[in-house]
DNA sequence: GTAGGATGCTAAC
DNA sequence: TTAGCCTCCTACG
């Protein structure tokens, strides 16, 4: 689940349900007990994301610092429906409407606005951040011998790409994964940006990840639908093997920084 | 029932 | 570069 459009999104749906009101903060699970007896019954006033971070304020308490990693997830509902709680349960947010369930986060601690302002600070600039520069990012990946691929992925590069995200937008843009950083033209990255932006916006509004163009959609193409299980439509985000929409030519995976990389050989040639 | 993988990241070597 | 962390779901017996 969890790009940067996931926590924007989150951070939206947060301020919806919870903002400006006093909030019921437990952690059933027990790993944040301490902190959560020091916020509860009282006003969460706003949440704010930056890339893959959540940050959930509390006047003069601190924030609330929110990292899914690869495994955390929440689930959200109507007062209601809230479930009762159970042991994987780290963080629950409830009030009188609406209730939250965060599991398996690599974060969740409560830290001050020094600490806060530390984590922005190490992090490059986000797509769905007003104003946010990508000539931090360029400065950066201009100068670097590291594959695009993996400069993508590094959150001090840019804030909020994931691994969907990454093999997408180098798609669209015919690149090759393993070009390095510093032979992409201007006009390559501030395309990409650019399109980071548009595709990142329309993930937080669906909350999933589609990057298909509509000329390119199963149905102008005369394919049948497939819409991958993360949930969205892709040109080669897991469709290893499978004929590439534009070309036919297999898509391709491999290992690179650890992570699984998607690409056409054809679409994206080195 | 169990193993393995997953849209992430960090500390330690 | 590697192990480790957090949880859930699928594939495979």
């Amino acid at each position: 689940m969890p790009e940067g459009h996931t926590i924007h999104r989150l951070a939206a749906d947060h301020n919806d349900a919870f903002a400006d009101r006093e909030v019921r903060v437990t952690s059933p699970q027990g790993k944040f007990s301490d902190s959560a007896a020091l916020l509860d019954r009282r006003v969460l006033e706003e949440a704010e994301a930056h890339g893959k971070h959540l940050f959930l304020g509390f006047a003069d308490l601190g924030w609330i610092h929110i990292h899914l990693g690869l495994f955390g997830k929440y689930t959200w509902g109507p007062a209601g429906a809230m479930p009762p709680p159970t042991d994987t349960v780290r963080l629950r947010l409830a009030n009188a409407t609406s209730y939250a369930d965060l599991r398996g986060p690599t974060t969740c601690a409560l830290i001050t606005d020094a600490e806060k302002q530390a984590i922005h600070d190490r992090l490059g600039p986000d797509p769905l951040r007003e104003g946010d520069d990508p000539d931090r990012a360029w400065r950066r990946l201009s100068r670097s011998r590291t594959s695009i691929a993996a400069l993508l992925m590094d959150q001090k590069v840019v804030a909020g790409v994931g691994n969907v995200y990454r093999a997408e937008v180098l798609f669209r843009h015919g690149i090759d994964p393993y070009r390095a950083g510093r032979d992409l033209t201007r006009a390559e990255w501030d395309a990409i940006w650019a399109d980071l932006v548009v595709l990142m916006r329309e993930g937080v509004r669906n909350n999933r990840i589609d990057t298909v163009r509509p000329e390119h959609t199963p149905e102008a193409m005369g394919r049948p639908p497939r819409v991958d299980d993360h949930g969205g439509e892709v040109y080669v985000y897991r469709r290893t093997g499978l004929p590439c929409h534009i070309c036919s030519t297999e898509v391709r995976i491999a290992e690179h920084a650890a992570r699984n990389l998607f690409w056409c050989p054809r679409c994206q040639p080195a």
